[in-house]
DNA sequence: CCATATCGGTTTATTATATGAACCAATGGT
DNA sequence: ACCATTGGTTCATATAATAAACCGATATGG
């Protein structure tokens, strides 16, 4: 692996549930050496990717990666169109809402919205990683991505999150076809236990998939009536979402 | 310089005015060979900090960025606080509004605001750079920061922006002073022909200078009234946002 | 319509750079 | 007082980065 690809994959290590890491930490996470780890946290710091904070000099990711995202965010507003769908969709439903974004063969929450209708409900973490094959936004996406990644996301083996987790690579090709003439994805305690979920897809310049957006719901909430409902504001959201990056949608089912 | 700094400050290319660049003109800018940020920019668009875009094969700023942003603004709330404060100080002014970071020895924009009231105002740019000894919010964040960062700026040779910038270290060293007494920092065309800027710093943590908030005026539209209802509420402001950003003000400047 | 220039990307011998075991100094818990 | 663990450093060794030349494709212009 190239030294940039070791101090990139350095960033991966931190997450919602981990934000901030020591230096052996880092080395053990890794698997590098303590010394290169050294080294590499330098160069990251240097360009405020990282910084190190408090009295034990944990390690968090910096402020230089904010200038980069406005960047982002001004070419591929997809965060911004996000926040306001998922806080009115959230409202409208009364369950949780949250958008995904799709980076290489990762998919990860953009962001989320609680509704406070009800004392019990679906919570998320930030910025978390989410697999494919487990999610409704995961299956969504995948439904509308190109054979390369469908085959790299379903060749590796497959983690089974629940007992409910599908975990066989036919059963989900299958699974993703169907998902790609309805136009959106479902998934019940595929991903946490008692999660019912639905998404679909968003689309960006070149009707190319860059995101889902997805409803989750406590299963014993999700009754006949919700589940229309959630399946109609999810797929309707999604297409004005896809309006608002400039994407259009597949004009048939192209996962070929 | 070390591969990995090469790889990240590619990414220091990348601006509002130029968001998308190409292979050759990206090894022009950086002065490294063509064959080099070749591969340094695969290693990049691998873990999603570019991606290529259209039949020109642009290299832009990658969604891998958003999930470390979303990690960022989780642990430091900076952008979505200044958010909501820009966006009510302009209302309330009736002026620009803006929130830079610092990052290490930079210092750039991390959202702004206009207002609708008058029909001239001053505009910005996404991400843009600001320099330290030419801007009302550089001027207040150097103010409250360490010897070390102040003495690195003012070594470099300072860039004559307008006829108006002041570029003599030991003439801003004492403006230095005198702003950490008020508590604000003020240019008038130092920047930009025709701005006149109020800026107050804003602290995160252990009374450490993380960013500044500014307004931002025509020249001609800021009488004595208007320039001390821009002082008054810029700081007032600022204090607000360090307040909730878990800061404290140092009780004493301590520039030193 | 051909000549030329420029683009993104690739190859390969050369060389500079990254690596990691061992080692410090400092801190904290027992 | 001790041992374990932390962040950080050193330097001989080995690996990975580099750059000139090259390729095919596309665009430019006379």
């Amino acid at each position: 692996m190239g030294t940039t690809s070791k101090a990139l994959s350095l960033l991966r290590l931190f997450s919602g549930s981990q934000p901030e890491i020591g230096l052996t930490e880092l080395s053990r996470q890794s698997g590098m050496n303590k010394a290169t780890v050294y080294r590499l946290m330098c160069d990251l710091a240097e360009h405020g990717f990282v910084e190190q904070v408090g009295a034990d000099r944990m390690y968090r990711i910096g402020p230089g990666i904010m200038r980069l995202a406005v960047l982002r965010e001004a070419t591929v507003p997809l965060r911004s169109i996000a926040k306001e769908h998922v806080r009115a969709l959230a409202e409208e439903i009364g369950e949780t809402t949250h958008v995904s974004q799709v980076s290489g063969d990762e998919l990860s929450t953009l962001t989320y919205a609680y509704s406070t209708k009800h004392g019990t409900r679906v919570t998320m973490e930030d910025a978390e990683r989410l697999p494919f094959h487990a999610t409704s936004s995961g299956l969504s996406v995948l439904a509308y991505s190109n054979a390369a990644l469908v085959d790299s996301i379903l060749s590796k083996p497959l983690d089974k999150r629940t007992p409910q987790t599908i975990v066989d690579p036919q059963q989900i090709r299958d699974e993703l076809k169907r998902i790609s003439l309805r136009g959106h994805a479902e998934s019940v305690s595929g991903f946490e236990q008692d999660v019912h979920s639905v998404a679909a897809p968003i689309f960006a310049g070149g009707a190319t998939v860059c995101g889902a957006l997805a409803i989750a719901a406590p299963v014993g909430r999700v009754n006949g009536a919700l589940r229309s409902r959630m399946i109609a504001a999810v797929q309707d959201r999604a297409r004005m979402m896809t309006e608002m990056m400039g994407g259009t949608m597949p004009v048939s089912p192209d996962s070929a």
